[in-house]
DNA sequence: GTTGATACGATGCAACCGCATCAAAATGCT
DNA sequence: AGCATTTTGATGCGGTTGCATCGTATCAAC
């Protein structure tokens, strides 16, 4: 029998190529040549990994959405016993955001396959279930708030993430776009936030909307 | 003299042949073939209207972001005295989400732009402009409803825009991509609209409370 | 009517795309 | 060791891309 190749390793090798690619040069970066290249294979690896590329692009949007939300779902695994739901929620949702500098990456990658999943369903699917994952994920945090007794126990956790998720996604777009906001994407968030309490903590800004579900 | 030709309302009508084929066929669709087809010119003429294809695609964002505010801008020059703060900013949310079987095409179009702005600066600037006008609508809804007494006078009306316009901006990209959301995006931005007023119509659950389809 | 600057549209061109092909190298089983 | 078989990396191919070129058609100015 000939060489053994971990062809699941390779993939997710080829996968992070791609994403490299897409980061530096665009959504029009990615050509199976750049791509065999950035990861140190021959073109003709790529092409027996992955039967074409829109095969390949799908498998790294799955890898990549993976990886993100994997990242969010660790973050929570390993302190929920120790930390307050706030503190839980108000990193999980800076994570999410993609804003700072080290996520820029994940950001331009994922802007990049929302545009190309207009034009290819398949894609479409994979970024549904990724934000599916992430709401439900929400869901879960702002109960468990509920269960501390952190978060008021009239809010519909399904309408509050159904919220957030948006506003997330928004944010990272526009910090994504270079936009300057008149107010840290951190406070817009920390302020949504601060409506949950059950004892809202007087905002440290004169203005906001604590009453706002 | 040669022929005269308006070269202005030959750029608008190739910038319109633009969106319509990334509208149809994605971010990759506006070749410089296919867009001189579909604007029912020559490439030629293409090319003497924009040096390079940048340069075009530049001048397509840039109108349809001018297509896009300016709706904005005139549903509310053309009712403002007549129409309540509240109805004007709900109507105003609506129309910048995008998310009407009609506007589908704007923003597949936006998205696309969205994307290759991450690899091209100047688009980027012209979507951050876009972004922050239509911040400043929000901003002056605000006051405005603030003025006519709808609205709480303790608001911030700067740290509220800068909520709304990534919750638009992420209603927009989740619609895009099918997200089947547990609520309503147009009761998610009613209950945002709720948190602002004097006296909310009703705090936590939605239960279809104003006009909502 | 002549002129000449300009618009026009077709065509050429070099580069690149995704994909198919294939001889040669590499490897694990017998 | 010998062999069978997969992996490999390069090359070919048809098609498309953005951009440049060029002869022709057009129309204002004289």
């Amino acid at each position: 029998m000939p060489k053994q190749v971990d062809y699941e390793t390779r993939r997710r090798h080829i996968a992070e190529a791609v994403c490299d690619l897409i980061d530096r040069h665009g959504p029009e970066g990615a050509t199976l040549r750049d791509v065999a290249q950035q990861a140190g294979v021959s073109m003709g690896a790529v092409q027996r990994c992955f039967a074409t590329k829109d095969e390949m692009l799908a498998f790294a949007l799955h890898h990549i959405t993976e990886r993100i939300t994997a990242q969010g779902q660790e973050e929570i695994d390993a302190s929920a016993a120790k930390e307050s739901a706030v503190t839980l929620l108000t990193a999980t949702l800076r994570t999410l955001t993609l804003i700072e500098p080290h996520q820029r990456r994940d950001a331009r990658i994922l802007a990049a396959f929302t545009a190309h999943a207009t034009a290819i369903p398949s894609l479409a699917e994979i970024l549904r279930q990724a934000h599916a994952k992430t709401r439900d994920l929400l869901v879960w945090l702002i109960r468990y708030g509920q269960r501390t007794g952190e978060f008021r126990d009239d809010l519909d956790a399904d309408l509050e993430a159904e919220t957030l998720l948006p506003l997330v996604e928004g944010l990272t777009s526009l910090a994504l776009l270079g936009h300057r906001p008149t107010v840290p994407a951190h406070d817009t968030l920390t302020r949504r936030i601060d409506g949950l309490l059950m004892q809202p903590s007087r905002p440290s800004r004169p203005a906001s909307s604590t009453a706002s579900t």
